[in-house]
Order: C-alpha cells, then structure tokens, then sequence
RNA sequence: AGGGAGUUAGCUCAGUUGGUAGAGCGCCACCCUUACAAGGUGGAUGUCGCAGGUUCGACCCCUGUACUCCCUACCA
C-alpha cells in the first residue's frame, strides 16, 4: 500500500478521479434497467456563461441526490445541458463585434448568428469543464443544448400544436419595450427599481375658456401621445367639462375630456393623462373608450415623427426638452422631487418603455388550471412549501405571455406571412404555399421565441420528445417524470410554472414530482453577489484553494431551507480542515492495517461480540445511529442535518475518542484483539468513506481506492444504512455504549480539573474514583487503561471515597452510575483556581436547586406536569442538593 | 398597496408534538502528546426583537407592536 500524503492534496487527486469514473461510465444511466429509475435534470446554464457560485450550489444538491440514489440501487440519471440563452447571448457577442466596430446590423441576420455559433463552439463547453471540476456526476452522453435539432422540433410542434388551439396568436398589443435590445421582454424580465424623479404639474388650456386643467405627470414627454384626458364621472369640480376638449400644449393637438371610474378623485388633481400607446393602464382606458393610439417612439425609444419638433430625441432628453418649453409657455404649474418605481429591462439595464407592437403571445389561463390543480393536490411539492402559496398566486393572476423576441439568436417562430393575402402559415416544416390563399410568395417570421418557450418544454424535449424512436420512447417512460427539479426561487414563473404547464400539456403528466427551491448564494453580509460591488466569489477558485469538496460540503452543511446562503471563504477554509481530518484519520488507520488480511467470508468472520472490545461495540453503535439519521434527513431533504451528523460522528466520535481509545490495542495489544479491532475500523472507516461520498466525492474516492475492504469503486458502492448494514451493526450493544458514556465522563471531568487547575499536561496525577456501585466499579478497573490513558492518570483507585482533605471533586453521573472523581491536588497547585472553580459550581447548583425547589413546591405543577417529569425533577433536586453539600464540604478542606 | 418569511451566543444558524437554551466557526487559556498545529485539551458567552395573553410552566401557542428581508402589483 502506497502511503499518503500528510496533508489531502485536492489537486493531486481530483482530475484523476473524475477522468476515472467518467472513462469507466459510472455516470450513465440505462434507458432499460430492472432498477428503479430516479432522475433529475439540470437546470440549463447559459451556454457561454461561466460556473458561479448559485451554480454550485445548486448543482452540488442535484449531484448528493444522484450520488446518493446511485449507490442506493436507483437507475440515477442526471440530464445535462445548455440554454442558447437569446438575449444574454446576443448581447455579449454583440458587445464583442463592438470593440471592432462592427454592429449587428452591418453583419446581417446570417453572418450575426454565424458569428454567435462560433462564440458558442469557442466557450460552450467551458460551463462543462467548470461542472466536472466541481465533480458533476451527470449523463454526459445525453447533453442537451436548446438549439439541438430534436429540442427545435419539439418547439415547431409545440407552436403549431398551441397555435391550432388558438392558445398562440399574435396581436397588436402593448408590450414591454428594451430600446437598446430593441426587442419586447416579457413582464417577469422587468426589474423594479426605486427612483428619484419628479412629478411634473402640466396646465392644458380648456378651448373655449382661460382655464387651464393641471395634470400630474412622472412621463411628461408622454403627452406628445396624449389621446384624451380622464377624471372621474361623479367628480363635482370636472363634472361639466366632460366631452369638451382641452388643447395638449407643444403640439396643440385637440382632445377630448372623457370621464371613467378608474381615477382616483382623490389623488392629485384629479385629472389623468391618457396616453393610450405608452402605459399600461391608459392602454386599457383607451380601448374601452376606442381613443386614439398614437405611438412615439421608434424601435431605439426614441421620439418618432408623431412628436413633432421632438423627433430624433432620446426619452431622457426630451423630457428635459418638453419642460423647458413648457416653462417658456408657463404651463409648468410646478415641478416637485418624487420618489418612485421604475420598470427597467433586466438584461440592458435601459428603462422600459410600454411599446405598442405586433407581437405573438400564449394565452395561459387555460394552460395554468390543470397546472394549479397538481400543486393543490400534492401531485408536486415544493420544498419549502412556503412556495405553493407563490406559485398559486402567480397563476391565479396570470397573464398572456407574450413569447416573440425581435432577436436574430433563437428558435424562429415558424410562421410565414403571405405576401398576398397577409395572413399567416403557421407549420413544423417550411411550406411552400400560403395555407389560405396558395400563394407562393411566403416570408418567414422575423422573430424568434422567448428562451424560455424551449425552456419549457425542457423536462421532454431533453428526453427526445417529440421523436417515436425507440430510443426516445424508451427514455420518456423510463425517466419522465423526473423526481426532483432544484432551482432557485428566482426562476420559479420563469420557468418551473411553465414546465409544469407544458408538461401537462404535451406529456399529459407532471414534468417532475418535488421541487426542491434552495436560495440565492449572497456575501457574508447578506448582500448580492456582483461584479460592480465587486464581491463574487468564482466558486472555481475556491476549488482551486480547498478542493471541490470543501466547497460542496460548505454547502450542504450550511443549507438551510429555503433561506438564502451567506457564503463565506471562511467557512470553506473549515470543511477543507474537515476533509484533512477525514484524510488523516483514514492515514492513521490504514497504517495500522498494514499487516491486515481482509477475511474472504467477510463479516461472517468477525469474531463474537463478546470478542470485540466494548469500543468496538461502542462505535458500531454509534455507527448505527449515524445511518439512522443521515437516511432521515436525506429522506426529509435536510441535507445539513445528515452533513452534520456525519461530521459530528466522523470528528467527535470515531477521531476523538474511538481512535485514541484503541491506540494502545492497535500498537500493542494481543494479537487477537487487534485483529478484532482492524476488522471493525476497517468495517467503519469503509462505511464513513461511502456514507460521506455524496458529499465529497473526491476524497472519499481516494480513500476507498486503498482500503482493504471494498468493491469496485466508492461511487457504486451500496450507501449504507441500517438495513444494508444489520449484520456488521448487530455486533453493536446498548450496553458498551453506556459504559463508554461513563469512560469519557470521567476521562472529561479528569480533563475539567486539570485545564482549571492549569495543570501541565505533562504532570501525571494521581486519583480516585468513588463508587459504591459494584456494576459501576466493574466498568472502571474494565476501562482503568483507557481512563489512564486519555486522562494522563499515574495512580488510579478505585472504591472508596477516602481522605478528600485538599482534593478536587466532582460526581460524574450518568444514568443511575454515579462516580466521584477525586484528585489529590497537595503539592501540585495553590488552591485558588480549585476554589474558585468550585464556587463557581456551586453557584451554578444552587440557582438549579432553588428552581426546582420552587417548581416542586408548586402543588398545580406537582398535580398537572407529567409524573415522569416531576419524578425526573425529583431526582435532579436531590442530586444537585447532595452536590452543594459535598462541594461546600471540600472548599472548607481547602482553607 | 397586497402577500410571504424572519428576529435565539461576536458571526452563520439549529431548536419535530410547551417541561431548567444547542451546534459550527470565532474568542480566551494551556499544549508541537508518535494520524492531523488545516491539530489536541479545557473554558467563557444568550431578559430567545418588544409588550400583553393562555398555562402550574412559553423560544415554542394566541393578540398586538417594532425592525429586517423577499415576492407580486404599481398611482397618474
């Protein structure tokens, strides 16, 4: 056996382990299997973005539940892939053309997309090399990219599909508008901010009088397109100017007063501008009162001819524009700072502007019942539930969605307009002839889709849908529904609503059955990660740094449910300290198995329990209880509860104390309890390196290449638990695990005394032990080397209490035992630190006993509380009586 | 504005049917004890946001309140 190295080495072993299961196919799933199946697919990244933090940790969670599935007998198939990503795409490598000069439109549609597929070919797969470091064990030969020919041909049947049942159409409606992209964005990709503005009082002259009605205003630019002016019909002050008309100052159009319930008599002056083609709600006011629709601005947002003298300008600046000539023409009644929220695009930054355009959008309302319905019934669960309530709220106020994009980066919506008749083809294949008129004279839709329409229908477009090969059927029945989707809750609307719709749509069954929502990765302060606060972490150079183990383990320790993760480098530095403990621990037990010959019988060799040493029997107990609570909280989703049971069980208990208790057998012990203990280390160092591969695959992998016992490799190893593992943990006792709670009490309180006292560890003590029980007594002179060991003890009695005159006491109590750990302190130190620590015990007790005291003297306690926590309050009264008593006793000793 | 979540040790957070508050990290002290100083041993630290109520008993249940965060919508 080659011997390890002092200190765990991430980058000595990480890409050679990963190059090893990849090469070996451990990652594959069957399309056929007499396993059972468990899926999961990955959540697409954008296909020339780069791993950050959410991504690691979000893929860190899919990579322990397929890890753990895996070894425990599943079909686990973890689907990876891409997303063409329109928007973000065509932004960077228009950014790119830039910096030569060059614009998108100098290029051409063609050569544009040409160039981008050449961006994607140069760094698509660098997000893949990113995922392998992190040690994603994924399905690589099923990687999906969006613009795939299956993933587009199941986009052209869902369009046509969707469109046959009238729930696609296109319309002349007013959309969210990114001058820059020069492309309408969905509602969800608006992002809100608060600003400072102003609200601007605009006086319009009545015709006909010298009166003016003054208008507030946050947009005054927008009054180019003023079509009406609105006030309430029951507003006493407005009453009779309704149905004459005012003059719209700048460009002395004539408008009409109309009146509608929609204003608030109370806001402002009461009177609103409608301005039908550039917000929302005067959208709505202008088609039920059939206004005119007047449009302003151009494709870049910036004024059109419809404005007049303001042509050609930006937004911003004719604001600036209008209102400085509406103070020359004095109808600026005031201008006031008012704070307030603004629409900006999510990708460009730039305001939105509401733009009135041709666009194609999916009616949801009837798609979204059925989804609602498998939320409601528990067909899918979120995780935390708290999200049902999110998700039902969205879609009982959904909206169309509207899904065209003027990008050139995309799946092109597969209409044709006729040059004839106008009317729209709408196919999977390219027609030749207009399906209305015959006409060949047919053009392609400019547009393409929304990257989230193939979002969406990701869940089956992946698993080959809409193809009948065998393949791809076989794929669908075996893997969808997937088991869990895990994502951020920022992309719930975007994309998990929608996956679950078309899910139900198109495969008539949910997508998947548990959505695990984690939350977003932020700073140690809480903030956001990003790149103007300059406080994102690469999670590759963590990596780099600590390993990708740490890294993943500093996840899932620290993941709390649905609450947003604080990521500290800190924290990392910590569990790569963790694994260096696990890797040492390993080091130090595989050296003492050296001479160790792993029976070919397996555990039908292990010797009778009687056999084993109570430390042996000790830790297969604890063992026992670690599998019993890792395979809860994985089963509960609580990954940090089973992070930290293996952390507490591998560092508190096997490194602190099974370690060091059985050094002296492993170093000099008779042969046959060596072998014994060889066999149950071995036995548990082989389930702590399987129990922790989940977490930290590397690592845990290494070790395993060198234990004596083991099969072909950690990743395919069965996971244990209980049940596999009944035969080796049957060798556990209830009763060592007692007597060991003893050992270490009074190895601790042995411990306590010394560290007070400021006794050198290097200063042997001698000292008692005071028991009166005779099972009690047993255990002790059983365990005297342990304890002497542990505790640095030269002389050791046990039985009597004896002369206590000037020595530290303390009663160790566990269960019924009680033990009284006495130490002779004459000579060894001046007596204050032992004073005060007595006092400072005693202190303690006596605030307990009057506690108790009181609550016993309580008849309505003593009448209402359970008998058995009385009876237990009881015997803590007494106990802590007997101890003050004994305490005050030795301080007088000491004086 | 509407909805949701939170407030527990210096920090990050547990606390599963109400019964004398826990972990990790950090901190302090002492130790290079032959797996590990990325380590060992010991120690200190909380009016459980605030105010009421229910109860023999409340971090936990109820009411109110303050603050923080998130989501949805957005007022001209």
């Amino acid at each position: 056996m080659k011997t390890l190295a002092d200190r765990y080495n991430p980058q000595d072993v990480e890409s050679k382990i990963y190059k090893w299961w990849e090469d070996a196919g451990y990652f594959k799933a069957q399309d056929q299997s007499t396993k059972p199946p468990f899926s999961i697919i990955l959540p697409p990244p954008n296909v020339t973005g780069f791993l950050h933090l959410g991504h690691a940790l979000d893929h860190t969670i899919q990579d322990l539940l397929i890890r753990w599935k895996r070894m425990s007998g599943y079909n686990a198939m973890w689907l990876p892939g891409t997303d063409h990503a329109g928007i973000a795409t065509q932004t960077v490598v228009e950014k790119e053309l830039k910096k030569k000069t060059i614009t998108r439109h100098q290029l051409g549609r063609e050569k544009f997309v040409d160039e981008i597929w050449n961006w994607k070919n140069e760094y698509g797969d660098r997000i893949y090399r990113q995922m392998r470091r992190l040690g994603d064990s994924c399905d690589w030969d099923r990687a999906t990219f969006t613009l795939d020919d299956g993933v587009s041909s199941a986009v052209r049947k869902v369009f046509v599909t969707l469109h046959k049942k009238n729930s696609i159409y296109k319309g002349l409606r007013l959309v969210n508008w990114s001058g820059p992209l020069e492309t309408a964005i969905s509602d969800l990709e608006v992002e809100y901010q608060t600003v400072k503005g102003a609200m601007y009082h605009i006086n319009y002259p009545v015709d006909g009088t010298n009166d003016f009605l003054t208008v507030a205003t946050t947009r005054p630019e927008t009054m180019l397109g003023d079509t009406a002016l609105c006030v309430h019909p029951e507003d006493e002050r407005y009453k009779h100017l309704i149905g004459k008309t005012v003059t719209v100052p700048l460009i002395n159009r004539q408008i009409t007063i109309i009146a509608d319930t929609y204003v608030d008599m109370a806001f402002g002056s009461g009177v609103v501008k409608i301005t039908p083609a550039h917000d929302f709600n005067d959208y709505k006011i202008g088609k039920t009162h059939q206004l005119e629709f007047i449009n302003i601005l151009t494709k870049k947002a910036e004024l059109n001819e419809n404005a007049g003298p303001y042509a050609g300008l930006k937004v911003s600046e004719a604001r600036k524009k209008v209102v400085e000539d509406l103070k020359a023409l004095n109808l600026l009644v005031k201008e006031e700072p008012h704070v307030h929220s603004v629409g900006h695009c999510s990708r460009s930054g730039a305001v939105v502007e509401p733009f009135l355009s041709e666009q194609w959008f999916m009616k949801m309302q009837d798609l979204a019942l059925p989804a609602k319905r498998v939320v409601e019934s528990g067909t899918i669960r979120f995780e935390p539930e708290v999200w049902t309530k999110t998700y039902l709220h969205w879609m009982n106020n959904i909206e169309d969605w509207c899904i065209s994009r003027q990008l050139w980066w995309g799946h092109r919506i597969p209409a044709w307009n006729c040059g004839a008749c106008h009317q729209n083809t709408v196919s999977e294949t390219t027609p030749t002839t207009c399906e209305h008129c015959g006409s060949l004279e047919l053009k392609q839709e400019e547009d393409v889709l929304d990257t989230w329409f193939s979002s969406a229908l990701w869940a089956f477009s992946t698993m080959g849908w809409p193809s009948e090969e065998t393949h791809s059927v076989e794929t669908q029945k075996t893997f969808y529904p997937t088991h869990y989707l895990v994502t951020g809750h920022d992309i719930i609307f975007f994309w998990v609503a929608r996956m679950i719709m078309m899910g139900l749509e198109f495969k008539k069954d949910v997508p998947f059955r548990t959505v695990y929502v984690h939350g977003l990765v932020r700073d140690s302060q809480g903030r956001k990660m990003s790149k103007s606060l300059g406080n994102s972490i690469d999670p590759i150079e963590m990596i780099d740094k600590y390993g990708a183990d740490a890294l993943r383990f500093s996840f899932l320790a620290h993941l709390f449910s649905g609450k947003d993760f604080k990521f500290s480098e800190q924290r990392v530095e910590n569990y790569r300290n963790f694994m260096n403990k696990v890797w040492n621990a390993s080091r130090f037990v595989l050296s003492h198995l050296e001479s160790f010959q792993a029976p070919p019988e397996g555990l039908k060799a292990m010797p009778n329990k009687v056999h084993l040493s109570v430390f042996d029997q000790w830790i297969l107990t604890k063992l026992a209880e670690t599998e019993k609570e890792v395979h809860a909280a994985l089963e509960g989703e609580r990954f940090s509860d089973a992070a930290t049971s293996l952390y507490q069980f591998i560092w508190n208990q096997f490194c602190d104390w099974y370690i060091e208790f059985t050094k002296p057998i492993m170093s000099s012990g008779p042969a046959n309890e060596k072998y014994a203990t060889q066999l149950v280390m071995a036995h548990v160092l082989n389930r702590i390196t399987r129990l922790l591969h989940p977490f930290c695959p590397f690592i845990t992998e290494e070790i395993y290449a060198n234990l004596p016992l083991k099969n072909e490799a950690c990743i395919t190893d069965q996971y244990p638990t209980v049940e596999n593992d009944h035969e080796l943990l049957a060798f556990g006792s209830a009763q060592a695990a007692l007597e060991i709670d003893i050992v270490k009490e009074v190895i601790t309180a042995i411990r306590n005394i010394r560290g007070e006292n400021r006794i050198s560890p290097a200063v042997k003590l001698n000292i008692r032990l005071g028991v009166n029980q005779a099972e009690v007594q047993k255990i002790l002179s059983h365990n005297r080397s342990a304890i002497t060991n542990l505790a640095r003890i030269d002389q050791m009695e046990i039985g009597e209490d004896g002369n206590l005159v000037k020595c530290a006491v303390t009663t160790v109590a566990i269960g019924e035992a009680r033990v009284k750990v006495i130490i002779p302190l004459d000579g060894l130190v001046d007596f204050n630190e032992e004073i005060k620590r007595i006092e400072k015990t005693i202190e303690k007790l006596e605030k307990d006993v009057s506690l108790l005291s009181g609550k016993l003297s309580n008849e309505k306690f003593v009448a209402n509380a359970d008998a058995d926590v009385v009876a237990a309050d009881r015997v803590l009264l007494r106990q802590s009586q007997e101890q003050v008593v004994s305490l005050k006793e030795a301080l007088v000793r000491f004086k």
